[in-house]
DNA sequence: TTGAAAGCGCTAACAC
DNA sequence: GTGTTAGCGCTTTCAA
């Protein structure tokens, strides 16, 4: 490998002049710069990462911690939050939380004697000490707020989606609604129930407590989910699932008993997942700007480093996709 | 951040004494240890990862190029690789393909620039010429065989994949075979299409041009070969779908239409996703052991690293997970 | 506009 | 068993 010593002896300037060409860190002569350029690409130089992140304090290095890696949603966070660091000619360091807070502690140490730039936690639980003393280095929560803390985070209104979601079922008739949730320990998963309960209560629907199901927000709970609004007697006529990989298997399970959708219950689903597109019947689904919210994350880490953050909470608004799932419901005859 | 001299000034020993206390590089004082482990603790002292790695030459780091972050598959080798990544005190980089010599070479550049230990390649394109001339540093082609190339690879033996499926559809009887394959420029798709029509061919059953659908391995593709054989008078009785990701949506797409599985149709896929157990018909599957291929992989950048590498090639075997979606074959009547 | 030199944190060769 | 020192590749201050 070629370091700026071997472009400086090949160029015949010191090495000082070198660095100075490559980061254009101050004026230069042209003839000299013709010579390093010739230089640079005769001995195929590569900036060496570890000495300049030595020097300079910066490795150059923007961190990201997931709950899980195999999870279509969290697939899109790691391919967006990639895309976005990796364009700003920073690298993403991946890690998977798996619920277990040595393996955080570890993932976050290494990260540290990296000189990482920041460090970007996905939905993290909320048991996550770590999160809360880290002065040291520029974080930001995503797709989770933490109440009442003062960290920088981006987040999607889930108390809307859960709006949304009502209101979009209640247009089409329905008065016996039930819900799917992820997990009550999470916060995102309370906000969108909350926000579903209160829009039926302000249109004078109750959400029985019998029809809310708890779910984890994995596939499992789809078909589980299922089971419990089969052994009712007295089914919702439209369901709200707050996330696909839930939603489609319920469908499936649903179906297998005979169930129709969206004749007999209407299945609305979250997240958008390119999923919905491929089961029948094609699922509607409340979907996230995840790709701008990836970006905003990983500017706001950016902004943190330069110093120049002014807003410290993100908040992005979901939308409806309308499919097949849902349709007007069928009184009974 | 705590540094050795901090640790050495505090502990009243020299820098060298603590690196060789952390590193266990020399016989010590056991006193001497004692105060050194007291100052570690005192100091909260982490090791620099790039002061480290700029003086050794190795940036503790494995490189894992991917086709696409989204998808179940990969995410599966991400998970795994990570895992195996992790639990030898390495660090994965993650990089996506995207089918771009370019983004491709600014990976490669980036990770030779950190002091990369090694970079395992999965599933590359034909095209990726990076592959081919690296010599510099040890690399692992993973999940895709190079013929006649002399590189060291991680593979599924997919020719017997081929043979396994196309021998259990057999033996229920079916006849009239259709497959869905995946892009017929990736060798393993060649290969499990040979194995498949191979082990007919030696039972006197002919695989026709006209059921073969070549698809892309995508989501989409099963919806697409779903409408190639709804669009057929003849039908087989039986499709192997090379992976299950397709599959899935052909199976939802041809009960749309009224077919049923596996009475009309047996569907059989490959990959043993976790979604084969979340569909109706539950799906049967070919299964790749990928978590020990994952751990094959990094063991084999690490063996080269150390110059112990043995075996260039190493094959792992499938294995047949039935389940509901394929039945014996009910003669036409 | 350019060069010399210091130092980021670490390991290892050498000396004692 | 321990300390001193050089140097990995880079940026940046200081001088010229």
């Amino acid at each position: 490998m070629a370091s700026l010593k071997d472009v400086a002896k090949l160029a015949g300037v010191s090495i000082s002049t070198v660095s100075r060409a490559i980061n254009n860190s101050a004026p230069l002569d042209a003839e000299t710069r013709r010579k390093v350029d010739a230089a640079i690409l005769a001995t195929k130089y590569r900036p060496n990462l570890l000495g300049k992140g030595l020097r300079s304090g910066s490795g150059y290095l923007i961190g990201l911690l997931v709950p899980e890696i195999v999870n279509n949603t969290f697939s899109y966070f790691i391919k967006y939050i990639d895309e976005s660091v990796t364009a700003r000619n920073y690298t993403m360091i991946l890690g998977e939380e798996k619920n277990d807070p040595a393996t955080e502690e570890r993932f976050i140490n290494m990260l540290i004697g990296r000189n990482v730039d920041g460090i970007i936690f996905s939905r993290v639980s909320d048991q996550s000490r770590a999160v809360k003393h880290m002065a040291e280095i520029p974080i930001v929560v995503f797709d989770r707020s933490l109440d009442g803390e003062d960290i920088p985070c981006v987040v999607l209104d889930n108390h809307l989606a859960g709006i949304m979601a009502g209101e979009y079922l209640l247009s089409l008739g329905h008065r016996q609604l039930g819900c799917v949730t992820g997990p009550m320990n999470i916060a995102l998963a309370r906000d969108r129930l909350k926000g579903f309960t209160e829009i039926l209560a302000k249109n004078g629907v109750v959400l029985e407590k019998c029809n809310i199901y708890e779910g984890d927000f994995e596939l499992s709970s789809g078909k589980l989910a299922a089971e419990f609004f089969l052994d009712k007697k007295d089914r919702p006529t439209a369901i709200w699932v707050q996330n696909d990989i839930m939603a489609i298997p319920m469908m499936s399970w649903l179906s297998r008993y005979g169930v129709r959708i969206p004749q007999d219950i209407s299945v609305m689903g979250m997240d958008n997942n390119e999923l919905c597109e491929m089961v029948v019947p094609l699922l509607t689904s409340v979907a996230q700007p995840i790709k701008e919210m990836c970006e905003a994350a990983v500017a706001m880490i950016i902004k943190q480093k330069e110093g120049t953050l002014r807003k410290k909470r993100i908040i992005f608004k979901p939308s409806i996709v309308v499919r097949e799932s849902t349709s007007a419901r069928v009184p009974h005859g």
